[in-house]
DNA sequence: AAATATGCCTAAAAAGATTTAGGATTTAGC
DNA sequence: GCTAAATCCTAAATCTTTTTAGGCATATTT
């Protein structure tokens, strides 16, 4: 059985191929379609269930009706939740997402962004970038499909960012573990990749640290290899463990740092910290909830990045906003 | 700027535009183009960096090269291990990985479907479906695009399917519990909207406990409510505990209902119990790694099952394999 | 009464690739 | 030296839609 096509429509409606498509895009009225001739048209549509072809469609008007998301990795909660969000909000538009992982590979990512420009035309993208700076998005092609970048900040670069106020939020969580009472604290970040979001979460911490005169050295900040993220972290806590006994709190950068540790402090030559330090993370997740252990952690509003992400390219797409919007979202503090 | 085209190409190379795309299609053999030929137009191309128009080809040959994944919740992160393993899979074969969720909402569902098949014209569909039985998928439109489904079983349809071993690997489970002394198993189950998975792992639960003579009733499956499932689990142990103190194991049938126990044990009022049971679960999640308690489970093959759905998929678009196929994956357990 | 405007609609072109059907050369066979 | 076959290539049709440019009545203006 062939598929229903405008030629098929026309002949049984009388009605030329112009006046269908005229009235399927809501074109009617512009060019002076009869109300009577416009609810017969859409009217058959609907009985005979015509749906117009979708590649002819795209080569005549150059529109895919798809939105491309980048991340590093689609199965990280993190992404995967984001990634929900958009696809809910895209679907109530009449777009489609479709999704690629890089495993922080920028190599791999220029080739998708390639793809999805030149291969499948896609009409926006959405990327949380691995890339490290701007020099590669600095480039005229850009300008027609537009980029938006999201959780990652490209320094110097002005474009479209959606992001969580990664500054302001770590700067609140050591505060709030301040307050709380603890003066030696140690902070585990990830290496060896740059990642905008790390920055600004140190710069929070030490910040804040410097307010209150806690007079902790660089030394406290310690950089874990995410390649050898278990081993790494045991490893590095028995030792600051040796140096300074009296560490009252470990604030990590990241939920799998997180994770780490707390497996690391079940470890018997550490084992003894475990119900001394008070546990910080920046980002929250449904583990912590679980664990015996309290552990204060802000979260990030990853509905809000989803959807602000996705409408601000739709917008742009549509011509209703200018190409260079930033939009900072606010953490939340969950106390334990 | 405008984009290359084949016309373009075309009239530099000076040959025509037929000739070129039997040589960027892999046809150039085919049609006996020599092989003198053939090398100067791919070194025109790749110096040129022409790509062919996607929507024009897809227009002439009803290839999207999309593959479409739908799930009950791609935040999930069964679900998205599951994509993350499919577009990997697909990125090396070109095509491309459109992603939705259906909420476990059957009209949704129905609605993605024929998106996809109409309006996005993908080239297949992989799907864990909401469905309780086949009705919907036995017509004939679903005959040109192929359907892949995954996780969860359709009884008696004779379609693709890329399954668990769910009865064998909920068997082996139980086995391993009552190897290690248990008696009397709780087993929680889940409700309210069917699923095949919780079928087959509640068969191989009741018979491993006839085989070994357990002696334990009906009243031992608890279905929790999926929506309430805290307050849910909650009550149900207390409930049990309080008319069965000697129960000596929890074994749930998934990993949210493993979360929502652990929650649970920590309850006061059922809290003595926390160091008593042995607590076992289908599918493994890491949070288990992290956890006091020892877990026993048995964790599903998620790569192999991403993997082999996306290579029976393409196998049925390129007609090398029948559109029937039922694959079933083997459970390892993992003992804690 | 001719010219202009208005209302409603259509034929044909265009988008950019693939595929069909077949046209020139060149080579092989006798 | 002629024909048949093989070799290498191309013009034109095709896929299905949107959009441009304009046609044909009827109504209105001068």
């Amino acid at each position: 059985m062939k598929r229903l096509q405008l030629e098929d429509l026309s002949k049984q409606l009388g009605y030329s191929k112009t006046l269908i498509s005229m009235v399927l895009n809501g074109k009617a009225d512009q060019y002076g379609i009869s109300k009577k001739t416009q609810a017969i048209v859409l009217d058959a549509v609907s009985k005979l269930d015509y749906t117009p072809n979708k590649f002819a469609k795209a080569l005549r008007t150059g529109k895919s009706n798809f939105i491309g998301l980048i991340v590093a990795d689609i199965s990280n909660p993190f992404y995967s939740t984001i990634a929900k969000n958009i696809e809910g909000t895209l679907f109530d538009r009449g777009y489609n997402l479709m999704v690629c992982s890089t495993d922080e590979d920028e190599e791999r990512e220029k080739k998708l962004i390639d793809m999805m420009i030149n291969q499948q035309g896609v009409d926006g993208i959405i990327l949380a970038s691995t890339f490290k700076n701007a020099d590669y998005f600095n480039n005229p092609r850009f300008t027609k499909t537009p980029l938006v970048f999201i959780d990652r900040i490209l320094p110097l670069f002005n474009g479209n960012f959606v992001v969580t106020d990664n500054y302001g939020g770590s700067k609140e969580i050591t505060e709030a573990l301040i307050k709380k009472g603890c003066k030696k604290i140690l902070c585990l970040s990830i290496t060896p990749s740059y990642i905008s979001t790390i920055d600004d979460r140190i710069k929070g911490y030490t910040d804040s640290v410097e307010k209150h005169n806690l007079n902790l050295s660089d030394e406290f900040i310690v950089p874990i290899n995410f390649n050898k993220i278990q081993e790494d972290t045991l490893s590095a806590l028995k030792k600051m463990f040796f140096m300074h006994p009296d560490i009252d709190a470990i604030y990590t950068l990241n939920n799998n740092l997180a994770s780490a540790t707390l497996k690391a402090l079940k470890d018997k030559s550490i084992s003894s910290y475990y119900d001394k330090v008070q546990l910080a993370c920046f980002d929250d997740i449904e583990l912590f909830n679980l664990v015996d252990k309290p552990i204060l952690s802000v979260s990030q509003p990853v509905d809000d990045i989803g959807r602000n992400a996705t409408l601000l390219t739709l917008d742009i797409i549509d011509g209703k906003k200018e190409n260079k919007s930033m939009i900072v979202l606010p953490t939340s503090l969950i106390v334990r």
